[in-house]
DNA sequence: ATATAATATGATAATGATTCTCATTTTCAT
DNA sequence: ATGAAAATGAGAATCATTATCATATTATAT
């Protein structure tokens, strides 16, 4: 793995740091400013990507014109999480669910088709939206 | 629901007809020039929105600075019926699968969030670009 | 059918996340 | 320590999507 860099050392501890939380790229810029690490934006996107590619991040695409969110990827409790995002509130609701695992085990065996847990985004209502309509 | 205004119906027409493949707004934008329907991408991007919204039409987020692709939503097909993306060759495979209430289910139940499944559509590898790697 | 209110349109500019460029600096293997 | 390879920083460029706003179209009430 490629630690190497003063910058990727200061982005990984930060993101390892916030495990608990999934940052835009300006969150994380200003989340380093405050530490008095100031890394441009370019460099940061470049950074981040090479960690997702190397699967040592991970990346949210929530929409398309708002900005993507990374969070460290601990391969112990990661790999159940997935998103549930309220069509009316807009709210984003982290799921920490193993019950997706069948779903994804049962397309992968029986449709042949490998689905990334990361980008599973689930649309609807959440609870107090569902019940205030 | 509201196919009143020329444009839209111009625009309906043209995603029912074409209903088995999924388009982005530019593409939409060029099969409409050669039809002979000079219609600005504002607009399209409107009308189309408001056909999300309502339902008839259905989006997909493919990443982030790649543009959104849209598809006609035949309601009578809907009941199990979601979407598989190939991330790498963008291959859309429309799979109809019981299995994914189980899923749905447990969801609303044990977290309290209404899935909407018509909005479902699931990112990985397809069985050839699974392979190929 | 006509007048008026409500909504949709078109043209264009603005936005904003992300990517590109390229000269300079840092890292790594020898 | 030295040269090749890779990373950096600063800024500009890209490009999908949204916002603006004056005009045109549609819907509603008379």
């Amino acid at each position: 793995m490629n630690y190497e860099t003063k910058n990727k050392k200061i982005i990984i501890e930060l993101l390892k740091e916030k495990k608990d939380s999934h940052l835009t790229i300006d969150e994380i810029s200003s989340l380093l400013k405050e530490k008095g690490n100031k890394i441009p934006l370019a460099s940061l996107y470049r950074i981040i990507d090479s960690f997702v590619k190397e699967n040592i991040i991970r990346k949210y695409v929530v929409d398309n014109n708002s900005p993507s969110c990374y969070q460290f990827c601990d391969h112990n409790d990661l790999h159940n999480h997935f998103h549930l995002l309220c069509n009316k509130c807009g709210k984003l609701i982290h799921l920490e669910c193993g019950e997706v695992n069948e779903l994804i085990k049962h397309i992968e065996t029986n449709h042949n088709f490998k689905v990334d847990i990361s980008k599973i985004n689930l649309y609807g209502l959440c609870s107090s939206c569902k019940d205030s309509k």
